[in-house]
RNA sequence: GGCGCCGUGGCCAAGUGGUAAGGCGGCAGACUGCAAAUCUGCUACUCGUCGGUUCGAUUCCGACCGGCGCCUCCA
């Protein structure tokens, strides 16, 4: 089996991979906060994650995946405080759409979906044994905060000059006092709107509420152990969160946090990084409301790799609607009955071997979406020939849907099926039935009528070995 | 100011120290009553610009131009 190669931001190298246990990879991905429907931009990292977690999968490793829900933080504590709600009241149903979106993606969910605010004992605990290890230090305002002069390697993950003050740079003080501008929040002290929305907490250190990077640690090592295979994101979060959780993790256990850190690039709109500040963003659910389907989606974001920023455009996500049609083509084709009785060729199965092969090669190299794609794109022309030929070989037909199964099952771009309600069925049915008559005493004035009459409907219809197929396209 | 990424055909996008995958689109042909689907051929002597290293660079180095991002709560 060929070697596996992953991108470490760690060492900036691309790496050979493998899980410590040689089995199952412990995986954690920074997943959202559930306070606002998550964009498209955030879900490019989503399906960087289901890209590499399949990959694994592919591999033949096992995949243990904890992704977070952040439940709490000032945004969420805002938008209850407005609406006068608990910050469990904002979140519960962003959570709902969350999951929704994410399968309308078909993104494999994670195995755990941990709240941090389930998680409250372990991060209060994980805490303490800083404060033990002299690496954290209560300020006079009753909340907790790291000292990063105290961790030699603070700074690795993110390379970022700690003494560095950087003027052009914001600056910005915020609510809490402490030692060093830099040191950052393991446990904030609660203010009375923390207290309304229900953000608070009782601990050793008065009542209070989790910092931001804390979450990740307690709850990856809860449920993971002190030494993840891999910890992934969108690349905005190696500094601070990433950096900071690798100090408070690292500070506590003495242990490396994460072997591997992978971050994914972003999605830009309009020349722009996709952001509800930007005010340039696209949800989920706006895309499938036009009518695009996942497959489309997810092949737009894979023929990008990942470390590559990918500009979101009507003209690149037209071409992916058009592709990911050739792959549903192909797909019906290849599964067709009559596709198994007229049969392949030697060839056919060669070129299923070959495809196989370069698209295992794609993936295991640093996850290469693009190069998987044009192994699938490559197949399926040629697959498409050697049909042509009607070989009669059946056991080539058996080895290109075993071949194109094992590559979709990664990409998993084969787009559903628009199905007709059964009284639309009933009446494209006799319209091909009429058409044909037509055809048959050479009506083709009438037969091009019935054509389209179907068309208008928004339905596509092929003459094919003496039958009629038809299928729904998109409206426009 | 510091750190980092990117610039490949009309659009999207891989890739390599030895002479450019794939998709979309376009053009032509085969098939078809006509289409559609499918197949075939064509569609970058060239990889932002200028230098350098090299037998040879799009690929390595430098400078410059252009775009994007991070620099404390943003995937």
């Amino acid at each position: 089996m060929s070697e596996f190669r992953l991108y470490n931001t760690l060492t900036r190298r691309v790496e050979p991979f493998a899980p410590a246990d040689g089995r199952t990879v412990r995986m954690y991905t920074c997943g959202p906060t559930v306070y606002n429907p998550a964009h498209l931009g955030n879900f490019r990292t989503f399906l960087f994650e289901d890209l590499m977690r399949r990959v694994f999968q592919l591999r033949g490793w096992q995949v243990r995946q904890v992704m977070n829900l952040t439940d709490v933080d000032d945004k969420i504590i805002r938008r209850a405080v407005e609406q006068g709600k608990t910050i469990a009241e904002v979140t519960a149903p962003i959570e709902e759409i969350f999951h929704r979106d994410r399968e309308y993606l078909r993104i494999q969910p994670a195995e755990v979906y941990p709240k941090a605010t389930d998680f409250i004992p372990q991060m209060i605990a994980l805490v303490e044994r800083l404060v033990a290890c002299g690496v954290a230090y209560r300020a006079e305002d009753g909340s907790v905060y790291f000292a990063i002069d105290k961790f030699p390697g603070y700074g690795k993950l993110s390379r970022l000059d700690t003494r560095e003050v950087k003027s052009g740079a914001r600056v910005l003080q915020d609510d809490y006092s402490k030692e060093n501008a830099q040191d950052f929040a393991l446990w904030k002290a609660a203010k009375p709107e923390d207290e309304r929305s229900g953000a608070a907490w009782d601990s050793p250190w008065g009542r209070g509420r989790p910092g931001w990077h804390l979450e990740c640690s307690a709850m990856a090592m809860d449920l993971l152990g002190e030494t993840l295979d891999l910890h992934g994101g969108g690349i905005d979060l190696i500094f601070p969160h990433h950096e900071d959780e690798i100090a408070q993790s690292e500070a506590a256990t003495g242990k490396p946090f994460s072997r591997f850190w992978c971050h994914g690039a972003f999605l830009l709109t309009e020349g722009a990084k996709m952001a509800k500040r930007v005010g340039n963003v696209i949800t989920v659910e706006g895309l499938r409301r036009d009518g695009v389907p996942a497959a489309a989606l997810r092949h737009f974001v894979f023929n990008t790799h990942y470390r590559k920023e990918l500009n979101l455009s009507d003209e690149a996500l037209e071409a992916s609607l058009q592709g990911v049609r050739r792959v549903r083509d192909f797909h019906d084709r290849l599964y067709d009955p009559a596709a198994l009785s007229l049969g392949g060729t030697p060839e056919l199965a060669t070129a299923a071997d070959e495809a196989v092969a370069a698209a295992e090669a794609a993936l295991f190299d640093d996850l290469n979406g693009p190069e998987a794609l044009a192994a699938m794109f490559n197949f399926i022309r040629r697959a498409n020939a050697e049909l042509d030929r009607r070989g009669g070989d059946r056991d080539s037909v058996e080895r290109a849907r075993a071949a194109f199964e094992r590559i979709n099952s990664v990409l998993d771009i084969v787009p559903d099926r628009a199905d007709a309600d059964p009284a639309l069925a009933t009446w494209i049915e006799e319209r091909i039935g009429a058409r044909r008559e037509a055809r048959a005493r050479r009506d083709f004035g009438e037969a091009d009528r019935i054509r389209a009459e179907l068309t208008a409907r928004g339905v596509a219809i092929e003459d094919a070995g003496g039958e009629t197929r038809w299928k729904l396209v998109r409206a426009t």
